[in-house]
RNA sequence: GCGGGGAUAAUCAAGUCUGGUCCACGAUGCUGGACUUAGGAUCCAGUGCAUAGCGCCGCGAGGGUUCGAAGCCCUCUCCCCGCACCA
């Protein structure tokens, strides 16, 4: 009897054995090629979603398909479980963020078992351990003695929803990455990592990368790499000098003023006891009330106002106004400009409101001369130096150069290469994190902790719900003695980014076990660099640049030697699904249902209709989410159809970098397609035939290529092309069970087709493999290999003259609604083969049709057929691409065809009969054209 | 504003780099048929127009290159994403 596809049987057990026999657990084998295929992993919020299990199910399929390809498989998962949620939970529920972490992380590796993951839970990481944040600790101490940690006071990004300040990177748009709160500028000493460091070698470091171009692109405008030209220029009357920053040093003789960003410390000096502090200080309060991103944007108003100080300019000792303004960026450059309103429109415009010069120093090639005081707007192109100096006449991309090694030889300046990129903050006001290991001792100052005294450890006394960092409430964390003098101090109570636990989680998966170091080198350098990283775009610039980071610091502290983390990089498609959306109010419509269940979303579904407006809503594809309510679980898929289902309709419904639509038809759709296939593959065949037939060949034909073109799909990860070619390749194998097949070749089929499947249904596939006989799992098998002489190109061509053949014949019955009983084919005669073949050859040599007519006219084999002749001369030059000629001679093409007549008179259950042109009556038989016979249907 | 990616039949979506059996893969939906008491089950077929097949139309719009364009070039329209006073 056929055994019944009952995927949540076979997967439960199939997964157990997995486990019980250990076959994904990995050891260092020098002697085998290795691979290294990873998933960003999951900061574990409590239920796996829908995008988790896609991301999972590439990878998965990799380093399945990988596996079978014989290499040594690094496949690993952890969690990221460090981190706010949990902090809130503890003060909304008063559980301790370790009890939460801990219960989400046991629920969604339950989720991730049952999907049949081939990871090697062995190497699980998770941050919260002590055993792993201690290494968080150590690398901070090495970083903080090579001056590559630092703590400094400055203005940073506070987010008032997470209570705590930001990184850079992590502010989106003004907003927090997280909770999406405006940010708020404040003044605070924190730690830093020193990034900049490393800057220009992040930059170049990304040509060597497989990463998305747009990817890359992104890290390259953060890093921000500018090359221009410092200035300095001394402020009168003070020993100070501002060394400023400009890409138009060009424009150098023009400068009227200098602006400063208004919290620049040096401003509030400057005006302390004078005329100007009143309106500086009034100015001060303004701008640091502006929303910070607001007085970013481009439409605020310039503002400034004067310090009542002047700089001199180094090369003409012009001496300079210098203002505060609300547009300078206080950490990039010197926090101070060089302000050229003739050439910079941003100056210009606060020249206007302030009356400043305005003093031209480049005219445009044209010859037109600019006045100063005329013009409306700056001129910002390129031209002709004036009023500067020895370098006036000079042309203004040349008198860049001249004019930075000038500065350099007179000591005020020189060529400079500037990075927009800033580092990166660290500290976090929380208590779920990394303690940073340093303690405040009243004598000693800032102290580090010693390495023996790690990891520090987060103390279980901590009260949450109270203002400030919980760890400040924690007396027996706080207080502590110096470890220098012995003396009173107290700890630091921030805690780190939970972006520096991702840094190198990867490098410990290597290595989960290792105790007296983060990672043994041996470990690293045998599996790392990933080979495969598979995450979400939302970390393009924040995870994937600090691990880049880490990395090259660790190499250079001598952990390893590997330069890049993460050699090839996909980026995964969001999942969307269709949703109500109202034209009229513009918005789609959320769905939602009160605790009763009750239906509360903003749309009736019954009448199709928005409840705002009343009118029909049309449904429009959405990023899943929980404010539109339109998420899908992937338990409930997995309940009603099986992991196998979810994962094949995961891999089937886009590849993996494109957005993937979800749809329940499609789903259930997918969940036929594989009951299907099962019962393809268990269904017994009655009777097998001993005598090798033509089909055996095309059938031969069909799995080679198959074969390879699955294999070259999964090769570069478009795995919904090489589900596609698998899908198409059963149903064909579907006919060939149908008519007495070969039995080696069916059984060969067979087996390939499941090996071919193995990776997406891994489940479904042990028990087809143990079905057909073999007792050891398809997760070691090896991966098939093609026979490339059975797919050449002359052999793809015949088989397309016979499925043309074929579709023209159903064309015709169509038309004829099926009353034709009998077919004839007729084959062209050997002449037009020959005619074809040579004169294809001169029309793609770009002859006329005069030319060609003449050529065809001088042979003699052909003169009889002029007429004919110049139709196929029109034909063929109107577009030679279209017309082949699949067989060598008219012989070949009869011979095939002729074999081939059983295999359409099953296909189409009609009789057919070929025949050569020369040999037939019909009058049809003129239209017959090589690799397109004559078809006459009676 | 700058940078990147797109627009393919009722829908989702492949093909674009490397122009030529593309009368555009695959799937959904729809239509018809078979099996049926019935089916939202299963199977088969069809799904631009024309037609005893070889033709025509067609890949956002318009133009161009070519023997030949969904693909290459130019112009335009619209959509998405990232950055955004970076001196």
């Amino acid at each position: 009897m056929q055994p019944v596809y009952e995927p949540q049987k076979i997967e439960v057990k199939w997964q157990k054995r997995w486990t019980d026999s250990k076959v994904f657990e990995v050891e260092k084998d020098p002697s085998k090629p290795k691979f290294y295929v990873l998933e960003m992993y999951p900061y574990p919020s409590g239920k796996l979603h829908l995008g988790h299990l896609r991301n999972y199910t590439i990878g998965d399929t990799f380093a399945r398909y990988k596996r079978m390809k014989g290499f040594n498989v690094l496949y690993p998962m952890g969690y990221d479980s460090f981190g706010l949620p949990a902090e809130i939970a503890a003060i909304k529920k008063g559980t301790p963020p370790e009890v939460t972490t801990r219960a989400n992380i046991a629920s969604i590796k339950a989720d991730q078992k049952r999907i049949g993951f081939s990871y090697d839970w062995r190497r699980e990481v998770s941050s919260i351990e002590e055993k792993y944040y201690k290494w968080n600790q150590w690398m901070f101490l090495k970083m903080y003695e090579r001056g590559l940690a630092y703590r400094k006071e400055s203005l940073v990004n506070w987010c008032p929803g997470c209570n705590s300040v930001l990184a850079n990177e992590q502010v989106i748009n003004g907003k927090c990455w997280r909770c999406k709160t405006d940010v708020e500028p404040k003044f605070l000493s924190q730690w830093f990592f020193k990034i900049r460091e490393y800057a220009d070698e992040l930059l170049s470091g990304l040509d060597s990368l497989n990463w998305p171009e747009k990817v890359k692109i992104m890290q390259r405008n953060w890093i921000g790499r500018s090359e221009g030209t410092t200035v300095d220029f001394q402020v009168e009357g003070t020993d100070q000098t501002l060394s400023i920053f400009t890409t138009r040093v060009d424009t150098i003789f023009g400068v009227t003023f200098m602006t400063m960003a208004a919290e620049h410390p040096w401003c509030k000096d400057w005006v302390k006891g004078t005329e100007y502090e009143e309106e500086y200080n009034e100015f001060y309060q303004e701008v640091l009330k502006q929303d910070r991103y607001e007085r970013m944007s481009e439409e605020t108003e310039k503002k400034g106002v004067f310090l009542g100080k002047y700089a001199i300019n180094p090369l003409n000792g012009d001496k300079i106004p210098i203002y505060a303004g609300n547009f300078v960026i206080y950490d990039y450059g010197a926090g101070a400009v060089m302000a050229v309103p003739a050439h910079d429109q941003r100056d210009f415009e606060f020249a206007k409101k302030y009356n400043i010069p305005i003093k031209v120093v480049i005219q445009p090639f044209d010859g037109f001369k600019l006045n100063g005081e005329k013009m409306s707007r700056a001129f910002v192109e390129d031209g002709i130096l004036d009023n500067s100096g020895e370098f006036s006449g000079m042309e203004n991309r040349s008198a860049i150069k001249a004019i930075a090694a000038k500065l350099q030889e007179i000591k005020k300046g020189g060529p400079t290469v500037n990075y927009k990129i800033r580092d990166w903050l660290i500290s976090r006001q929380r208590y779920w994190g990394t303690p940073i290991p340093i303690i405040y001792c009243e004598k000693c100052g800032i102290v580090p902790v010693p390495y023996t005294e790690l990891p520090v450890k987060l103390p279980n006394d901590a009260v949450f719900g109270k203002s400030g960092n919980p760890l400040e409430h924690s007396p027996t964390f706080m207080n502590v003695s110096c470890p220098k003098c012995g003396g009173k101090a107290r700890r630091e109570t921030d805690t780190m980014d939970t972006f520096v636990d991702s840094s190198w989680y990867f490098f410990r998966y290597t290595s989960p076990f290792s105790e007296d170091v983060p990672y043994e080198k041996d470990d690293v350098e045998y599996w790392a660099p990933v080979d495969q990283y598979i995450g979400g775009i939302e970390h393009a610039i924040l995870h994937l640049l600090y691990a880049r980071f880490f990395t090259k610091v660790s190499r250079d502290l001598g952990l390893h030697s590997i330069d890049e983390p993460f050699k090839a990089l996909l980026t995964q498609g969001m999942i969307n699904k269709a949703h109500p959306y109202c034209e009229y109010c513009d918005k789609f419509l959320p769905a939602a249902f009160d605790k009763d269940g009750k239906w509360e979303g903003d749309y009736d579904p019954e009448t199709q209709t928005c409840n705002t407006c009343g009118k029909k809503y049309i449904l429009k594809s959405a990023k899943m989410s929980k404010s539109l309510g339109n998420t899908v679980s992937p338990k409930g898929i997995i309940e009603e159809f099986g992991a196998d289902t979810a994962r094949f309709f995961m891999m089937h419904g886009a590849n993996p970098e494109k957005e993937l639509e979800w749809s329940d038809a499609n789903c259930s759709s997918d969940h036929k397609i594989l009951t299907r296939i099962w019962q393809l593959l268990t269904q017994s065949v009655n009777e097998f035939r001993e005598i090798p037939d033509v089909y055996d060949e095309f059938i031969r034909f069909r799995l080679n290529r198959m074969v390879k073109i699955v294999t070259e799909n999964y090769e570069q990860m478009l795995i919904r092309d090489a589900l596609n070619e698998i899908i198409s390749f059963a149903e064909i194998l579907r006919s060939y069970a149908a008519i007495h097949p070969l039995k080696s070749l069916y059984e060969e089929a067979k087996e390939k087709l499941i090996l071919m499947l193995a990776p997406i249904v891994p489940h479904m596939c042990e028990e087809l493999w143990q079905i057909h006989g073999h007792s050891e799992m398809i997760a070691l098998a090896s991966w098939p290999k093609y026979d490339s002489e059975l797919i050449s190109p002359e052999i793809e061509k015949h088989w397309l003259c016979y499925d043309n053949v074929v579709e023209d014949i159903k064309n015709i019955q169509k038309i004829l609604k099926n009353t034709a009983k009998e077919v004839k084919i007729i084959i062209a005669a050997d002449w037009k083969n020959e005619f074809m073949q040579k004169m294809l050859k001169e029309v793609l040599d770009g002859k006329n049709f005069g030319v060609l007519m003449k050529i065809a006219m001088s042979n003699a084999d052909w003169k009889p057929y002029g007429k004919m002749v110049k139709g196929f001369i029109q034909k063929l030059s109107r577009n030679p691409g279209k017309y082949s000629v699949p067989f060598k001679s008219q012989i070949d093409e009869y011979n095939f065809l002729k074999e081939n007549s059983i295999l359409l008179e099953r296909e189409l259950g009609m009789k057919i009969q070929v025949f050569q042109e020369e040999k037939a009556e019909d009058k049809k038989k003129s239209q017959a054209l090589p690799g397109k016979p004559a078809i006459i249907l009676q």
